[in-house]
DNA sequence: CGCTTTCTGGAACTTTTGTTGGATTGAGTA
DNA sequence: TACTCAATCCAACAAAAGTTCCAGAAAGCG
């Protein structure tokens, strides 16, 4: 099958047979649910991007806590840093369902960086923009409240699959958005509890809807409890 | 003056011509001490070196808290990201001290970049370097407690200065080093009372020298006081 | 279907961080 | 020297986050 390079950032404005050589230097893996890709510290697995399947990355503390850096779907990609700097693998990564990868070695990708300008312009912009999202989350680190990180992703995720009213992200449980805020699952479920009792979110079965999207945006810009709004 | 263009990464390896080109694309600026130099959200600013003085590059949440995420000494860049993908820049920057500039905006940079190929790639690998010093930040601020955070502080500050046994961020005020750890000024000074009492750092007069490098490591990675060790 | 496993709900408690406010020190300056 | 301003120290308190524990609910499976 093929793949659909334009959908990938790194690979737009390049002409089909640099894409030609791009897949070629790349090699597919497979990998079971639940295992692992590469770990942290590691030497460079190389720029891998996903074609099947959920990817975690993540990081984890002395005492096991992890901190989930991303889950990617198919077509995105990861672990560009360690590809372009041959660097170590700065976090772990890991198949959450089986998946699929193409990966491309630290070394092949500089050949192609040097013999396609396009991919080597187009991992700058990459690389700017992974940066960009890396500082917004150092800010939320330091800044948002727990409730309000939790009110963000809700908008993040909801908007991310469409831009219905009531879309939420609930297949994740509370274990999994601990992990991808930082914290644990008891501290999610008061969370969780604390913005249905408020109102923003409400509870249909077991499936979470986001029933106040104001109120939510201010809980997630200012880190305080909206003032219960009862017009409507 | 001329600039040593051989000590910012950026510019390695590109030829005297070249060398010429790009100072030629940039455009000087003197900042009195507490200037603004460009804000969050506002237009690209450009790519920034610092020639002379101290720059902090900062955010700022609702409530006024100030989180500095770095303070650059001359021949430090800063805003290439935005100066990269042209967006809004990401952060604040003022001047702490009297400062000197050397900007370049973002068309400009673009064309350098076109022109000279190893301003292109190495753009690359900074950028790469900027984006794992900002993953190693965001798990300090998921991970590590404040006495933790501090003492790293105190390991990196020592190091960067010399590797002599006793050296220390004494300069900084409470204040800034709450700042730099995202945290208040009660909270540091709590934390370095801490450290003192657990014999991790020594005051003497008005400065704090460190006591028990071996210590602080400890705490640093495992955000645990180490044990009482007297074997000395 | 019954059993096991995973996920959730929620209370009670501890620890850490943030906040407030007053006392003290010390460097610089009139 | 006396005054002033900034930095520090420290205690007491408030709030947020982390921990422990147990009881139910739902999902998956033999």
């Amino acid at each position: 099958m093929g793949i659909d390079w334009d959908a990938i950032p790194y690979f737009r404005g390049i002409d089909p047979c640099g894409l030609k050589r791009i897949q070629a230097a790349g090699r597919q893996h497979v990998y079971q649910a639940g295992a692992t890709i590469f770990n942290e510290g590691e030497a460079c697995a190389g720029f891998y991007i996903v074609l099947d399947g959920l990817v975690r990355i993540y990081r984890m503390n002395a005492e096991g806590r992890l901190h989930t850096l991303s889950l990617l779907r198919p077509l995105s990609t990861f672990n560009e840093v360690a590809a372009v700097d041959g660097g170590p693998n700065p976090f772990n990564a890991v198949a959450v369902t089986s998946a699929e990868t193409l990966v491309i070695s630290h070394d092949r990708l500089l050949n192609l960086m040097a013999s396609e300008r396009a991919l080597l312009s187009n991992t700058v912009q990459a690389l700017a923009h992974l940066n960009r999202e890396y500082i917004e989350r150092l800010e939320d680190m330091t800044f948002r409240s727990i409730p309000s990180r939790l009110a963000k992703l809700f908008l993040h995720e909801s908007t991310a699959y469409a831009d219905q009213i009531a879309e939420a992200p609930t297949q994740l449980t509370q274990e999994e958005i601990a992990a991808i805020l930082g914290t644990t699952r008891e501290v999610v479920g008061r969370a969780l509890r604390g913005l249905l009792n408020a109102g923003l979110l409400k509870k249909r079965g077991r499936h979470i809807y986001i029933a106040d999207r104001r109120g939510l945006e201010w809980l997630a810009e200012t880190n305080t409890m909206p003032e219960r709004v009862l017009n409507r």
